[in-house]
DNA sequence: TTATGAGTAGGTAATAATACCTAGTTTTAA
DNA sequence: TTAAAACTAGGTATTATTACCTACTCATAA
């Protein structure tokens, strides 16, 4: 009897994939979560050896969850339900070292042969992550390239600041006023920045750092 | 028997919530939509008596598939169910005039109660949704009163062209040879925008344009 | 301890933007 | 067809920004 603790803040998705997983003789999930949270609670609690968490939650998403389970001991297996194939989301649930993730887009058949391979001890992607996971690692190399050609620059803290206060339009009077400098100050780290990010204009030089999100 | 047609991209939602429907003896989910495009289709063929639309789905999303529904006879029952309770979501489904709202937090007992309740010819909004509703409609007094202040603003052909090559970081002589006129023009235009929109420098005139989204 | 980077500030000039005008032509709507 | 709005462009002045400099202080890392 493989006891699974399921944890998804939406009730219909949670009671259909219940429905589902119980239609395996062998699986019996002992447990639901609303939220991070519970979910947490009721591991601790009922010792499930599998953990099947959804990532958006409300009061700890699932990559929270994730993390804090695994630092104690029993350590179920645990598998990440997503929405989305967001490869933001699945690189972050690489390194918390979850087991799996599943894409909800993904079939019975599917859901059921990564619990049993989870189970097993090996890892299991669904087919669709997998597809993510491949195109990412061609977009890494090609940003590997990229990096090469285009000297990273860094900004300061002061010259950040200054920035966000262009951003909001003030004046570089209005900027000194407000950091109590000199305006010519301002003025040597507005040159300062325009020379670094290589752009001939404030406006310009906004543009750049949203474009670089430095802000 | 009633006759249900089910639209979702996520299989293992669309196959939970099925199980789920069909829990009740008189429900039987006739077809399955992985998109709108299948669920239009599907409609016209299999004429069911009730559509379960989830809003966000490729090719055609939920929104778009109902309004489509709607326009040809037999007019089937339609629920929309959704992940999200966006007040953009739940206003655009009222407009297309959709007979009811379930968020996927909704319970077992809501779902169900909901489709009977569709099936006399009431309309049916889940829990939260009603919440949101509220919510909205206290919003919208607010808004009102907001928008009673602040009289609206027009902006021309010409000068959203400006405004464009403004947020580009041009000059005003470049704008100008851009467009074949003077850079007295462009600066009238300018001068215009600001004094239209009540802001003292070009970058607030950009952060004007974008809060109003007049882009 | 010294070199480096960050933050500070000023000089001088040129260029650009803003403020406030007038006023013509063309387009559009009443 | 006439009035209003949009587009055009200029005058004049003030203020702000940009370009290139130098140079001091302070903290921190080599």
């Amino acid at each position: 009897m493989l006891k699974i603790l399921l944890a998804d803040d939406h009730h219909l998705v949670r009671d259909g994939i219940k429905m589902f997983l119980e239609s395996e003789a062998d699986f019996k999930v002992i447990g639901e979560a609303k939220n991070g949270l519970e979910a947490v609670e009721l591991n601790a609690e009922l010792k499930p050896h599998l953990v099947l968490l959804d990532i958006s939650m409300p009061e700890k998403n699932g990559i929270e969850a994730a993390t804090e389970i695994l630092q104690h001991k029993p350590i179920p297996k645990i598998i990440m339900l997503s929405m989305y194939l967001d490869e933001k989301y699945i690189n972050t649930c690489m390194e918390t070292g979850v087991h799996g993730y599943i894409h909800k887009g993904a079939d019975k058949k599917e859901l059921i042969e990564g619990v049993r391979k989870v189970m097993t001890g090996q890892n299991f992607y669904s087919k669709e992550v997998r597809e993510v996971m491949v195109s990412n690692y061609i977009n890494s190399l090609k940003q590997k390239k990229k990096n090469l050609t285009q000297q990273k620059v860094t900004i300061t803290k002061r010259e950040m600041e200054i920035v966000k206060l262009i951003m909001k339009g003030y004046s570089s009077v209005q900027i000194a006023e407000d950091l109590f400098i000199s305006n010519r100050t301002v003025d040597t780290h507005r040159a300062n920045l325009m020379q670094k990010l290589d752009v001939k204009n404030s406006i310009e030089l906004i543009n750049k750092v949203t474009e670089l999100n430095l802000v």
